[in-house]
DNA sequence: AACGATGATTCTTT
DNA sequence: AAAGAATCATCGTT
């Protein structure tokens, strides 16, 4: 009934990816140890036939493009071996698309079985983990019939903890290394406004981008000041009058860093 | 479920 | 542009 338009991706395939020229499909490659002649040929249409490598960069070009459609109907044009063990679908670009277009189209238990049985290289991690925690999230919300708050959402990530073959099992990316927060630690008591030179060096040396050093030191600042707020209406509790006030002039007001330079509590003891 | 810690984001002020 | 204030999002603990 529904006619597929191999033409159609074909064109495509032909605008998207000029390098097709230099590398005429049928003509055999002397490197690719892994994929010899055998497992060159991938499918076949009139005049035309795409070595697995080739398929894998339409791919990536549709991928990319975001015409998930189009990439749908591709994949559909593919020779299907169901054990997945074929030439084309060891190449990660392929099953990633496959895993694209399962998660668009909905269907989760195909997306989960591709990404559960099919080791990804670091690069693609972060698209298909975010992939596998929205279908599982949408799954749930079905389920229940009504949108999933934070905490919901938690507990479909415990339920459903990410597969080793899209994580590498270490990257948490909610707080930083510790030994990273020493050193912020340390450069914070020493200075608590760094300027740009001084947020790069320590950029450099802690691994974070420059923006997350400011980051940091902002919450930081933040924190500290609040901490001080709550110090200051504690002892007015205590000592409603004038009599506890804070001598030095301006009490209320926090003129400069190093009046409350301490780093507040939950932090100081977990130096390196 | 409630809470605290922490990194990020957004908006306002300086 | 950078700092501050308020808030969000997530994680871990209780």
């Amino acid at each position: 009934m529904v006619f597929r338009a191999p033409l159609d991706f074909i064109s495509a395939s032909r605008l998207l990816l000029p390098h097709f020229a230099d590398a005429p499909p049928v003509l055999s490659r002397s490197r690719s140890p892994e994929h010899p002649p055998a497992g060159f040929l991938s499918f076949a249409l009139p005049g035309l036939c795409f070595s697995a490598t080739q398929i894998a960069s339409v791919c990536e070009t549709l991928e990319e493009t975001g015409d998930i459609e189009r990439l749908a109907r591709f994949l559909w044009s593919l020779p299907v071996n169901t054990d997945g063990r074929d030439s084309i679908s060891e190449h990660e670009s392929v099953q990633r698309a496959r895993a694209v277009v399962a998660f668009h189209t909905g269907c989760y238990r195909e997306l989960y079985r591709i990404l559960e049985t099919h080791r990804f290289t670091r690069a693609s991690h972060s698209k298909l983990q975010a992939m596998w925690l929205e279908a599982h999230y949408r799954e749930a919300e079905k389920l229940r019939g009504r949108p999933l708050g934070p905490v919901d959402k938690y507990r479909v990530r415990k339920k459903f903890p990410l597969p080793r073959t899209i994580w590498d099992g270490e990257q948490k990316t909610h707080c930083f290394k510790e030994r990273t927060r020493g050193l912020l630690r340390e450069w914070y008591l020493q200075d608590p406004y760094p300027n740009p030179g001084k947020k790069r060096e320590l950029a450099h040396a802690t691994g974070l981008t420059p923006t997350q050093v400011g980051n940091w030191f902002k919450n930081r600042r933040q924190r500290d000041r609040a901490a001080a707020a709550k110090n200051r209406l504690q002892h007015h509790r205590i000592c409603p009058d004038s009599a506890c006030t804070l001598s030095g002039g301006d009490s209320s007001e926090r003129a400069d860093g190093d009046t409350f330079l301490s780093v507040t509590d939950s932090d100081s003891d977990l130096d390196v």
